[in-house]
DNA sequence: CCCAGGTTTGCTCACATGAGCAATAATCCC
DNA sequence: GGGATTATTGCTCATGTGAGCAAACCTGGG
């Protein structure tokens, strides 16, 4: 398009989307046909000019979602817009909202659905309304009674889902990761834990969220693990943790040992699952997020437009 | 608009505006009428949550624009947009311009045009093409030549826009300020100076830019000010300079002293003058415009977004 | 219980708009 | 310079959309 024609379709819309004039209005103004006007206003969305945002928190963001699913085979992709958010937590609540949503909106109702604990998942149960689900049983699917402060984060989670679901929650009372594992094993010999783990396994929907792998880690928060072992997961390739275990960009776990001391469903579980739903939301959670998606370890992700761009990114660039 | 509506309504924009999809096929995805979803989308708008933009160096802020000229009397205002800038720079490239635009357009073409000079007018003059106005005769209406290494940027803004209008340059040979007032008075004396101050002071139409107080003033850079000198003026009331004498938020000129050796109009020239065009951009020179256009020493003014909003913020709370 | 007041809904109709197509203008290449 | 090709323009027609209005529906007070 000529220089001139450029310069006019700006003027044309302002005209139209600024001061709600009509195309004939337009065409008087700027001595030119309505027709004109019409295709000078087409051409300068075309040109991307046009800049249409829906600011609100619980705006998504619909072609982004549509080129995720297509380019990944997700059954479902949620991207929660980042249009005029300020910090990360903003951008995380708006992503547990999202989640919420979307679990509410899920037909068939699940009856078991397994679920991990963090900060993304209480924040989920948070969102939650009461009475999203009638008769919900909610199963703890990794270990997570906590070893400081923060005690009954995990528990509380799954109570909160379960309870605002008028349904029952099943906890896991065990710690995410021993220390040795015959501990473990004798831990999970026990018909209880035993039995919560076989509902576990055997949910019909899994909601997990991850964590990346670095200093701030949840795990190196409730004391599971050092800084010095987070480090050491990093040089052998870990880029973040799903229910509790580490895995690689190629969402292989990156310490088999630790792993097997680890309480919790196993990562192929989630492969196998028919619907797992990753909450993933943040500017230092894009690597893992990749990881999960790319390995078919979710069917279903709920995340931020940011996260998604990231995904879609290096979709173009393989 | 009760709560589970506002969501709709945003579901309902994602739809529209994201999926261009029509309202009836919004209604059925969403099971309303086709009526219900087109309230919706208008109660979004209403909202605010609809935000539009236009984004390209030429777009302006039309209702803005409206809106300056209503609470300020100014005959016309040009307000550029600041969306998807990133430098003051920018944006004051944009504000020349758009004066530059403005100047092209001007219905009767102004025989003589009185010019100040500044990195703005430079600016401006470097915008024009070539053929703007034919047979203008461009005049400088404050004195210029630089007693550093930026000589002749004044007598080259004016030769420029003259220039390029395929018309003469009538230039103002003289310092911006004397240090002596006898030696001003000499100069204004002489007959040549005495006829390009006449012409001047009976141009048709006026074009200036205006400088905020402080320490990188151009009158500074000049070494026609010192920094102690501005912080006086400033100490004094001075919020900036016009044609290159000191105003405080009233207009009033700060130091009557200063202001007797400084050569050029004087501010009631402006004041008297028919058409008088401010161009004033960046976010240090949002006191000057306020100056400037409170009391009525431009009937046009062109300048950005921010300045525009922070001019018309002050007259809700006066 | 019923009715007045206000609000929401469904609808008609007029206007605004985009798709598609023929007519015209511009451009290129020999 | 002239004919072929492409781009642009003006237009018809079908569709999309908002204003305005009447019917239905709450809602609270007698």
């Amino acid at each position: 398009m000529s220089d001139t024609d450029e310069l006019l379709s700006i003027r044309a819309a302002e005209l139209y989307y600024e001061e709600n004039q009509t195309q004939d209005e337009i065409g008087v103004i700027l001595r030119l046909t309505r027709w004109k006007v019409g295709r000078l206003l087409a051409s300068a969305k075309a040109n991307g000019f046009i800049r249409i945002e829906i600011v609100h928190p619980r705006a998504r963001r619909l072609p982004i979602e549509r080129r995720l699913r297509e380019s990944t085979g997700l059954t479902d992709a949620i991207v929660v817009s980042s249009a005029g958010v300020s910090s990360d937590a903003e951008l995380q609540s708006r992503t547990a909202q999202a989640a919420a949503d979307y679990l509410t909106s899920l037909r068939p109702i699940p009856r078991t659905l397994g679920i991990s604990w963090g900060r993304t998942l209480h924040d989920v149960s948070l969102h939650l309304k009461q009475g999203w689900a009638p008769g919900v049983n909610v199963v703890q699917i990794n270990g997570g009674v906590s070893l400081n402060q923060r005690t009954g984060t995990a528990a509380s989670t799954a109570v909160t889902i379960a309870h605002k679901a008028d349904g029952s929650a099943t906890l896991l009372p065990s710690p995410a990761i021993f220390e040795r594992l015959e501990t473990k094993q004798a831990m999970e010999a026990d018909r209880t834990i035993a039995g919560v783990l076989a509902l576990a396994r055997n949910a019909q929907a899994y909601v997990f969220s991850a964590g990346q792998a670095d200093a701030n880690s949840a795990l190196v928060d409730s004391g599971y693990l050092t800084v010095e072992q987070i480090n050491e997961l990093v040089a052998k390739g870990a880029v973040g943790d799903v229910v509790g275990r580490y895995i690689d960009k190629h969402g292989r776990i990156v310490d088999p040992e630790l792993n097997e001391r680890t309480v919790g469903i196993q990562i192929d579980q989630l492969r196998r699952a028919p619907l797992t739903i990753a909450v993933i939301s943040g500017n230092t959670k894009h690597a893992i997020a990749r990881a999960v998606v790319r390995n078919g370890l979710c069917t279903v992700l709920v995340t931020d437009e940011d996260t998604a761009n990231a995904l879609l990114q290096d979709k173009d660039t393989p």
